[in-house]
DNA sequence: TTAACTGCAAATGCTTTGCAGGCGG
DNA sequence: CCGCCTGCAAAGCATTTGCAGTTAA
């Protein structure tokens, strides 16, 4: 494997939980979904293992509050995340040209913008049920996510 | 004191402390503050204190990466931060109905805004020294910040 | 008086690490 | 074969907490 990196066991374990997840799961879920799998595995190689991926900017290291990191691969694309304050779910959102506008914003202020973090503590409103208004079309939902 | 809290003397000093405070301290340097003025506070009075300024919505966490929580006075008014990643320097700027278009985006998801996050992560450009541009007027330097 | 507060040190919870043995390339 | 990896347990850190002695109201 490239730059001294092998492949181990544990190693092919991990990135199989990592590849079969589309949620946003912690170390200690990891753990657990890899233990399965194979019961060979320590916590210890799964947070080395997830360091390692997002030092490589393979994993994204993400802070939705509750203390612990959760991770998701990074090839899914731009998108932000609204974590639902009742039940802890995360449902991922899009939204056209946001980071654009952070980087106006930064550059207006003389800095260039290397990342940036925006996440949205909501409630669920009681559902109304009605037709999609016209600006639906501006904030699109992703197909996935179930934490 | 309102709610059976009483006003000690440590309470006095930290207090004292966080209004004459117009950066982000975290509780470490909150404590090396407060132990000038009077050096038989702990460090525990002080994540004490802290934490009940905090829920009583007089004080505000933040997470400007480095592990540790920053706190910064609520009535500050709205502004956002932007951290130097060189320096770790937090420069607060505030953007014009930001909050209202992240509680749009909110509700066509069909969520109602609890409370956001938002952090930019940049790099100082190459100072330009040039007029400023219409474009300043939108985001709007706010006169205080030396963490 | 007495419930709230404090200092101290022990405990927590997540994450990292030292070490000695394993194993991939 | 050699250096990268792993498990285990100990160590690190920021923060919290149990306890017994204070102190504000």
């Amino acid at each position: 494997m490239e730059r001294g990196l092998k492949m181990t066991g544990q190693r092919r374990v991990i990135a199989r939980v990592l590849s079969e997840s589309h949620d946003h799961p912690d170390v200690e879920e990891l753990y657990r979904r890899a233990s399965v799998l194979d019961d060979r595995i320590s916590v210890a190689t799964v947070y080395r293992t997830v360091r390692l991926l997002e030092e490589n900017g393979i994993l994204e290291r993400r802070d939705f509050g509750g203390g612990r990191a959760r991770y998701e691969t990074a090839d899914e694309g731009d998108h932000y995340h609204l974590i639902d304050v009742e039940s802890g779910q995360v449902v991922e959102f899009t939204h056209a040209d946001h980071a654009e506008l952070l980087r106006r914003i930064t550059a207006e202020l003389g800095f260039e913008l290397v990342s940036h973090r925006l996440e949205l503590f909501a409630r669920r409103l009681p559902d109304v049920s009605q037709e999609q208004t016209d600006q639906q079309a501006q904030t699109e939902r992703k197909g996935r996510s179930r934490p």
